[in-house]
DNA sequence: CATAGCATCTTGACAGTGTCAACTCTAGGG
DNA sequence: CCCTAGAGTTGACACTGTCAAGATGCTATG
């Protein structure tokens, strides 16, 4: 931990934070982790950032626009947790296919709290256009592990649904607690990546 | 839907509503249904049902026991669902997987939030024992269309959590609008459930 | 350099939410 | 017939998000 003890210093002057906004996100992350979506408050972020409970008004639109900030960050971890996955072992297609899953079930693991948030957002939400552009990135890296398995002439979205939509589902029912307490068995998901994109039986 | 226009009419006494659980219950899936899990509120579940805002302690642990069981209503519903879409084709153990998988994705796409409340309670839930006596009917119809594709002496958690992983990764990414506005492609998902179950790659 | 503008932050208020305690009412059993 | 226990009400409290109005200090422009 040993970090929100201080609650920010206010050093000179109580105005002008000066990065309000960062230390907003960075107070947000912190609250996910430490209790869930629910511990996640506009007034609780303000108050660990060392500002008054409106200040945050200022710099995003409304909890909402908060939320989409936090999961920006979320996106840029989510990413940086698949690349990792993926740089190990042997370089082939189908291995860094398969260590870009396995980065995708490690931050779900690691950070289930960013994860429900990062995919907590509707259809629906006014915020969609943002949340699009700061997933991009994210969703690129897994388009381009998949990228190898897509045949000659076929849409390459195929494929990448068929894998992220495995992937996602598993992890999505291990946080949800669908597979009992302690076994979590990859293997049949992972063994499955192997059948993807093979050719389609006659 | 004809239903609501009267707020339950308080016939003779204020008092012993007769079935309020029940009506609370209905209440919070119109409110589900009408402004998805933000509107499904106590009070105004309360407020639907006729009865004033602490009457549902009585009933409920809290609003976290409201919405449990509101999601075992919605797991009946999605039991239905499923099995109303599998029994329709020609009833060969392929078609009825299918059938079953569609059925999962019609639940989602009419009732989206009621899919997500019912996939909302983490892992860490106190309900989770709750959660899992009421959604136990809904996860054996998965497992029963799972099971003719179970190989001779393999555990079936194998091909079921294949098979689960899938497809509701798809439904997820679907209500979260992750495949842009229009397109909703389910061949490639359902083409794969084709492959599942087959001989491992030799 | 001075000052006016403006972004930033504070304070105070309000409605809505969940929860608790104390009270009222009704039904049903001794 | 009473009278106890369940069912519902009322009122209060803390917490949340949001808005309006005011205070503050950086900065650009004269």
């Amino acid at each position: 931990m040993h970090s929100g003890e201080m609650t920010k210093q206010k050093d000179k002057s109580k105005h002008h934070h000066g990065n309000l906004r960062e230390a907003l996100v960075e107070a947000g992350v912190e609250l996910l982790t430490e209790g869930g979506i629910p511990a996640l408050t506009l007034r609780k972020c303000a108050a660990k950032a060392g500002v008054s409970h409106a200040a945050p008004a200022h710099h995003f639109d409304g909890v909402e626009g908060l939320r989409a900030a936090i999961a920006g960050e979320g996106f840029r971890r989510f990413r940086l947790a698949m690349l990792n996955a993926a740089d190990k072992g042997p370089q082939t297609p189908r291995n860094r296919l398969k260590g870009i899953c396995r980065g995708y079930l490690d931050f779900a693991r690691q950070e289930p709290a960013l994860f429900d948030l990062i995919f907590s957002f509707r259809a629906n939400s006014k915020l969609i256009g943002d949340l699009a552009t700061s997933s991009a990135p994210s969703y690129q890296v897994l388009r381009d592990a998949c990228a190898p398995f897509v045949p000659e002439g076929t849409d390459p979205v195929v494929i990448e649904t068929q894998v992220w939509s495995l992937i996602h589902g598993y992890a999505q029912l291990i946080l949800t607690g669908r597979f009992g307490a302690g076994s979590t068995p990859d293997e049949p998901v992972l063994a499955l990546l192997d059948q993807i994109g093979a050719r389609p039986a006659p």
